[in-house]
DNA sequence: GCCGTTTTCGGCCCGACTGTTTTCAGTCG
């Protein structure tokens, strides 16, 4: 079969499936409409968040006036870096920093990010916004209707809803339009079904073990598997997932594919071809599997991995070298030849690259980066030499002490720390300090009677909601490890959390603050805070910040670890294990480290056991220091 | 609108399908 069949194949299968789309009805869409002005808001300021959201709408709006291509992408291309900036703008633009600097961002997008930063408006979304319905948006958002035909229906049908909009695809209004017809109108009320009963994206700590178990059954069943790897967002961690892509090679390419369509927990089958085949689990999530030459899975896997700005750059770059990237290969403009490519390195290579892990994938510097071979060596799963947040059966953990340890001990770690809750939470049955003297002796024990790790006594401490800690100080006395969090009174402004936060970090004690944001992707939001305080603050009581690795929360997430490590705050990687099992978890934790730029120097659990050991009997302000010039 | 070990002006990623058309515009990833 030829290279052009096989991608005929490809794309016709992958378009048959009914994508994932936004769900209009959910308020997160609707939101999109209104600019979140400041004021409007009623928060002190803009995060960037929500100015990549405003930059974001001037896209759509301006592709449906009819803006140049590459005016529209400029803006695409600054609402995606302004969403992965580390800083906050506003902050920035408060210190009178250069916006320019940040790539993708000239002078007319900084004005206009300095407008709405100070000001909490910008004139020319205000006046763009008013040429056109509020709805427009969410109607160009259904899949298969681009710009040009949200246009054309605002301007000849008169919709300016996805609701308008669903009516004229109904009545046969749209069907009878130029260009239009029974089949686009069909197919747009489906889409807009599909939107009203699919879900959103989902948080990574479902697609993870979902991909799992399918590439593990798949390994299982089919021998002729040579190499397989998931792609796409669940390759580049991203905190929520689209739907699961998986890349493949086999001697016996069809007989994956017929597996994968016959697995037990397939609810129904999207696709089933010769190269692809795509279905829905019965937990609701989609896997598309993609078997391709094993000459080729190089680049494929990098093709489908992304993110799109990061394929934009890199293909940018190629054509200033006369050459040209594809999915297959990498094409000399010249002669037109393809040079394939078995792995992802060699093709960066090509490009006189270093290689680009795939955390780093996101458009923004890292490709500049990889030209002046400056990619640190990012920090791994094997670089931990310690977990220090476990929960026992002692709170709210299904294990015994010693399980935990021994499953640690088997991850290979030096030292781990037991952190079972304080006495304050009841609900999850917090050690009163009778109990929690009772569990330290036993974690001493323990650590005599196995001889080969470093046990710390240790707690998960509540931050009461005026700053206190949940344990007397006499008690914390007793204490090798204290992680500090919060747990209740989450809804506290912004200025008395962050106080409380601060206030705790004061605290000789509290040697790192535990899930600093309380989030869970997809369920709780994150606490209001002055984040950029905290993370100084952090630094100057020599507090370390945990990256809580459960992939529910991932909290610090990766733009908070990043800035917090250019503050020069220690950074620890902790499972928050309640089982043994998870505390595997760390992988997740390495993945938002990884995204952060971190090398094993800024994580203080990359210490070996004695230089560990050090830190924690230096000062405590200065612990900073010791890690930066040990770790 | 952004950007420059070719360029401060003239470029700007790539390949594919669908649905509508008789050669292509619009859309998608």
């Amino acid at each position: 079969m030829t290279t052009s069949s096989i991608v005929t194949l490809l794309v016709r299968t992958a378009t048959s499936v009914p994508p994932s789309v936004p769900d209009t009805a959910d308020p997160k869409y609707r939101k999109m409409r209104t600019i979140p002005s400041c004021r409007e808001s009623g928060l002190d300021r803009m995060n960037n968040t929500q100015i990549a959201e405003v930059f974001e709408n001037i896209a759509g709006l301006l592709e449906i006036k009819g803006e140049r291509r590459f005016v529209v992408v400029s803006y695409q291309r600054a609402a995606r870096t302004i969403d992965h900036l580390p800083t906050e703008l506003e902050q920035m633009v408060r210190e009178e920093e250069d916006l320019k600097q940040i790539p993708g961002i000239g002078k007319a997008i900084a004005g206009k990010i300095t407008q709405l930063a100070t000001e909490g408006k910008m004139d020319f979304y205000e006046k763009l916004r008013g040429e056109f319905p509020d709805g427009i948006l969410d109607v160009m958002r259904v899949p298969g209707v681009g710009p040009k035909s949200a246009k054309r229906l605002w301007d000849e049908l008169d919709v300016t809803t996805v609701e308008a909009l669903e009516a004229v695809a109904s009545d046969g209004r749209l069907a009878a339009l130029p260009r239009m017809g029974p089949k686009k109108a069909k197919n747009i009320l489906k889409e807009i079904a599909a939107a009203r009963t699919k879900g959103d994206r989902v948080p990574i700590a479902r697609a993870l073990p979902a991909a799992e178990r399918v590439i593990g059954a798949l390994k299982e069943r089919c021998p002729s598997i040579v190499r397989i790897e998931p792609a796409g967002s669940l390759r580049r961690f991203e905190e929520t997932i689209g739907d699961i892509d998986i890349v493949c090679t086999a001697t016996d390419p069809q007989n994956v594919l017929d597996t994968l369509v016959e697995l037990p927990n397939v609810a129904s089958v999207l696709a089933h071809g010769e190269k692809k085949s795509a279905v829905v689990l019965s937990e609701g999530v989609q896997v598309d599997l993609r078997v391709v030459d094993d000459s080729q899975f190089g680049a494929l896997l990098q093709y489908f991995t992304g993110d799109k700005q990061h394929n934009i750059r890199l293909r940018e770059l190629a054509v200033r070298q006369g050459l040209s990237v594809n999915e297959y290969g990498i094409k000399d403009t010249e002669t037109g030849e393809t040079e394939s490519f078995t792995d992802e390195s060699a093709m960066y290579e090509r490009l006189g690259l270093q290689y680009i892990p795939p955390e780093l994938r996101r458009g923004t510097d890292e490709i500049d980066r990889a030209r002046q071979h400056s990619i640190p060596r990012l920090v791994e799963v094997s670089d931990l030499k310690g977990d220090l947040h476990v929960h026992t059966e002692w709170s709210d953990g299904r294990d015994a002490t010693e399980m935990m340890v021994v499953a640690a001990r088997e991850r290979g770690y030096e030292y781990v720390a037991i952190t079972d809750h304080s006495a304050g939470r009841g609900i999850a049955n917090g050690l009163s300090i009778e109990r929690l003297e009772e569990h330290i002796r036993e974690i001493r024990q323990l650590e005599d009677r196995l001889g080969d790790i470093k046990l710390l006594a240790g707690s998960e401490v509540d931050i009461r909601a005026d700053g206190s800690l949940d344990y007397p100080d006499d008690a914390l006395d007793e204490l090798d490890w204290v992680v500090a969090s919060v747990h209740s009174g989450m809804g506290q402004d912004a200025g008395t959390m962050t106080a409380r936060i601060i206030k705790a970090m004061h605290s000789p004690h509290v040697t790192a603050v535990g899930h600093l944001t309380t989030r869970m992707i997809g369920e709780r939001k994150p606490i209001e805070a002055d984040f950029e305080s905290i993370f100084e603050a952090a630094a100057k009581t020599g507090t370390a910040l945990e990256i809580n690795a459960s992939p529910r929360r991932l909290d610090l997430k990766d733009t908070h670890a990043h800035r917090a490590r250019e503050l020069g705050v220690p950074l620890v990687i902790d499972s928050d294990a309640h089982d043994a099992e998870s505390l595997d978890n760390q992988r997740c934790g390495v993945a938002v480290a990884r995204r952060a730029w971190c090398e094993p120097k800024h994580i203080l659990n990359t210490l070996p056991v004695d230089s560990f050991i050090k830190y924690l009997d230096t000062d405590k302000p200065d612990r900073p220091q010791f890690l930066a010039e040990h770790g």
